[in-house]
RNA sequence: GGUCCCAUCGUCUAGUGGUUAGGACGCUGGCCUCUCACGCCGGAAACCGGGGUUCAACUCCCCGUGGGACUACCA
């Protein structure tokens, strides 16, 4: 039997939730789902200065906000410092480290002279071959010592799943911290054995490890562990080309829930960046992505972040959405922009959702469009005062009122005769008939089908509105 | 500077030696229509450059060029 495959997410809570985070925590996702594995997730935050508790909270709800749901931990690092010194143990009797009394002032001292003489600025082991005496007297001053690991020249290979083989000349690598002065664990240190440990077989994640692994080669080679199959894909830019980051716009995960980004579309879009699935399908729910999911496919290449192809596959899920689903999903937005949801009639305002639905591409944008059919927040645009100066149009709105006055239709037959009796009393057809009323009934030159908008908002709302016309 | 990665329309991509270089977003022309949106039909738009290899290169190799990542007691 083959073994299932395990892979895991490992952000540090120093921050929102990235989409470039986003996406990695998608690809691993979409991994073990496709092959039946798990997905585990990993606090790194062995940053105590930078690590803060409210964002792994954060991180947690955005996860499953976006329905990233794990099967394993999370399992944080901090809770697991103990291992990290057995294991610094380990190499210590193998004689792969060795203790480092160097400040960051002089470490900074030492990278300034390299590169002022032109030369790679590493470190070149001043604290490698210190006698015992050396050790114990810096001791005795008061210097608490990083760990420095051995760094051999040598050449490290390895298979990526994305990008093939792998060659790195381990030269300009210098010895490295693997336990810094306080006791905790550095990054490439702590993701080894971590994810040796969790057994961990595929590690998915940015192009930006790429040069990381390299040490972490090193390291598996130091403990005898079995290294994962690694695959790293390409990175999200700006629009600059550049890393994206919060000078482009919005770039975590909140952000573009606020926006009103439905999860869905987000991760549907994200699924798609740096990527493709069968047949250049474009529009897939979280079930076909998973089917579909191959790394293979994924691109080498960075690619820039498109906020208007994500709007478009936002749009499309909103009017895909069943309307009793999207109006739950847009309370939230209505509160926001000043509407008592619990005041409104249930059966009604999902009416006016259906109307309204193809003309949102975000929840946020729902205000602008609704407020329409509410008394309070009905105002007359500058163009629909326009055009009700001409007094053709006024007359064609007081026709249309008066007929609305004296008749006794029934509600499903009344619109359509008010028109033909405009029609006929005015001689206005097309826009001479229909914007006047328009913009008298809802202040904007835009909108909905006119006989839907009235159908809604009904005979004494409608004429509510005209008196002002029809004085 | 060093190590490494990458390179098809503006953007995301398909392509795996022989194609009219396909799709999508955006842009644009038209249809629908009281308007906007939706929807439908059409259009413009790309293989970074130079050498090879080959009967044949977008596709393979090399060199440039360009972009990016890493180069921390951050992850």
């Amino acid at each position: 039997m083959i073994k299932k495959p395990r892979v895991r997410f490992a952000p540090s809570p120093t921050g929102e939730l990235h989409v470039g985070n986003a996406r990695t925590a998608l690809f691993n996702w979409m991994f073990a789902r496709h092959s039946g594995g798990k997905f585990i997730l990993r606090i790194e935050d062995t940053d105590e200065s930078r690590s803060a508790l409210s964002y792994q909270i954060n991180l947690y709800e955005d996860l499953k906000w976006l329905g990233l749901n794990w099967d394993e931990g999370p399992h944080k690092q901090s809770e697991r410092l103990d291992i990290y010194k057995e294991h610094l143990q380990k190499l210590i009797e193998k004689d792969l480290v060795y203790p480092c009394y160097c400040t960051e002032e002089e470490l900074e001292d030492e990278r300034q002279a390299l590169i002022l003489s032109k030369r790679m600025p590493r470190y070149m082991g001043k604290c490698k071959n210190l006698t015992a005496d050396e050790r114990k007297q810096r001791e005795n001053e008061g210097r608490s010592p990083s760990f420095r690991f051995k760094v051999h020249p040598q050449v490290i290979e390895f298979e990526d799943l994305i990008r093939g083989a792998m060659k790195f000349e381990g030269e300009a690598i210098g010895d490295f911290i693997i336990v810094r002065s306080n006791g905790m664990p550095a990054y490439n240190f702590a993701v080894v054995i971590d994810d040796h440990l969790m057994a961990i077989t595929n590690v998915i994640r940015g192009e930006d490890h790429l040069s990381n692994t390299a040490l972490q080669m090193m390291l598996y080679r130091a403990f005898g562990f079995e290294p994962p199959v690694f695959a790293h894909h390409s990175l999200i830019f700006g629009k600059d080309r550049a890393k994206l980051s919060k000078r482009h716009g919005s770039v975590s995960v909140g952000e573009f829930r606020k926006q009103g980004i439905l999860p869905e579309a987000l991760m549907n879009y994200l699924g798609l960046l740096g990527s493709s699935f069968t047949e250049g399908r474009e529009i897939l729910s979280r079930e076909e992505m998973i089917k579909d999911f191959s790394l293979e496919r994924s691109s080498k290449s960075g690619a820039i972040f498109d906020e208007e192809k994500l709007h478009w596959l936002n749009a499309i899920y909103i009017r895909n959405c069943k309307t009793e689903d999207l109006v739950a999903r847009l309370k939230p937005f209505l509160e926001q922009a000043g509407y008592k949801t619990d005041a409104i009639n249930t059966k009604w305002l999902n009416e006016v959702i259906e109307l309204i639905k193809t003309e949102l591409t975000t929840l946020a944008e729902v205000g602008s469009h609704i407020d329409i059919f509410f008394d309070d927040k009905y105002k007359m645009t500058t163009e629909a005062k326009e055009i009700l100066e001409k007094d053709s149009a006024r007359q064609v709105v007081k026709t249309f009122a008066e007929y609305l006055k004296t008749s006794d239709d029934t509600p499903q037959k009344l619109y359509p005769a008010a028109i033909k009796d405009v029609k006929e009393k005015t001689n206005a057809k097309g826009k001479e008939l229909f914007m006047p009323i328009r913009a008298a009934l809802t202040g904007k030159v835009h909108g909905p089908e006119l006989d839907k908008v009235f159908a809604i908002l009904g005979k004494d709302a409608t004429l509510k509105r005209l008196k002002y016309f029809t004085a």
